[in-house]
DNA sequence: TTAAAATATGAGTATTCCTCACATTTGCAA
DNA sequence: TTGCAAATGTGAGGAATACTCATATTTTAA
């Protein structure tokens, strides 16, 4: 029976600390959670991480655990959200300096190689990745993520194609990151060298696509 | 249906009936199990989706429930059996009977508006394939849904370009079928008016990159 | 020095998936 | 019809696990 007048806001809400640790013990603690959430991840995956694991491989209790995060899925979203501030800032640089079409697509070009090999490579963001269409929170943290990652394209295109129309080119940008995470997604789920044509053949297709008008 | 017959791969989990129902009444009752299932799922998400729940919505008991399905994914797995069934059969008819690059051109505008509109309206499939990710039997099924309909895509592709390399337009179909459904997912998780626009967008990207060269 | 705030603990609670020993129904051969 | 094995039905209970809370300890700051 649910309480159809209960306090909890209309949305979702977002999974923050229950309590932000002040001192520099528990700060460290922190660290040293997630750093055990992370490697059990990158071992198991997200869903056969336990919370106790996670509890005694970082050395502390399992009420601890829950005095920073207030349930699992706050531990893989606070991993999710750097990994979204790392690229984002990598993503900004790279894109930064573009000021023709050779450049974007030299840029863009690399840009994609970096995250094919980052999916590769790293299985913890790979699996929260995989695993984010099934928590609400990762999802807004996700399309936000894209769109923040489309808006540096969106800057670019429009410098480089003043006529053409800003709302066409948000989508097209949108359109085209999201495509490029769903085409890393396929890449790395089968045979690497299928994998490698799939992640080329993207990259000529959003190309054309960007530069192309 | 469930047999050998199917392209199961040679690993774990695939979850098949514990024991097939042979007599009319245990057909009928699994038929109630399914249905209740999808119902609670287009409420509340496969996720929230309980067992107990199930059985009771079904009228039967929770030991009935797992005398045909070993587990909980198995259910989500059988609806998701069915829809990839349905709209396989859909895909393929749809295209069977191109023969230029207009008839392409119209039927696969017309697919992915009957996909959009099915996405769109059907809670159960979008929840399903939302979730897939964190399943590695509902992963291996998406595969090979794609595959399967990316292959009606490629037969029409060799046809209409017998010059070019089988391999480069095996690789194409399956990105651009596997773009489509990205493409859906994020339109239907943003503003109605912004999806169409996605989708449209992703049309003409699509079309392009089938019909060039 | 000391009291309040922050942090730490882990046994216990609640929830949910799933099992299993036993009851009932159905198909079918005698 | 009758008998019986196979199929089907049942739900209390086992097991796993996310999460709580009363209590203990440490840190901060006056």
């Amino acid at each position: 029976m649910e309480d159809a007048a209960s306090p909890v806001s209309p949305q979702e809400q977002i999974a923050s600390p229950r309590r932000a640790p002040s001192q520099q013990r528990s700060r460290e603690r922190v660290e040293r959670m997630l750093a055990a959430a992370s490697a059990l991840i990158a071992e198991q995956g997200s869903d056969a991480m336990r919370m106790g694991e996670v509890a005694e491989r970082a050395g502390v209790s399992i009420g601890s655990l829950y005095q920073f995060f207030p349930d699992k899925r706050a531990i893989i979203w606070a991993l999710a959200e750097r990994y979204t501030a790392e690229s984002q800032a990598c993503i900004s640089a790279a894109l930064a300096g573009v000021s023709d079409a050779e450049g974007l697509g030299q840029a863009f070009s690399e840009l994609i190689d970096i995250y094919y090999r980052l999916f590769l490579a790293e299985p913890v963001m790979r699996d929260i990745w995989s695993g984010t269409q099934a928590d609400k929170a990762l999802r807004q943290l996700e399309l936000a993520d894209s769109r923040a990652n489309a808006e540096f394209l969106t800057t670019v295109l429009k410098r480089l194609r003043p006529a053409a129309d800003p709302v066409a080119l948000e989508t097209t940008a949108l359109l085209v990151w999201q495509m490029g995470e769903a085409a890393m997604r396929l890449a790395i789920s089968v045979e690497r060298q299928e994998g490698d044509r799939l992640v080329a053949a993207y990259k000529r297709m959003a190309l054309r696509e960007l530069l192309a008008e």
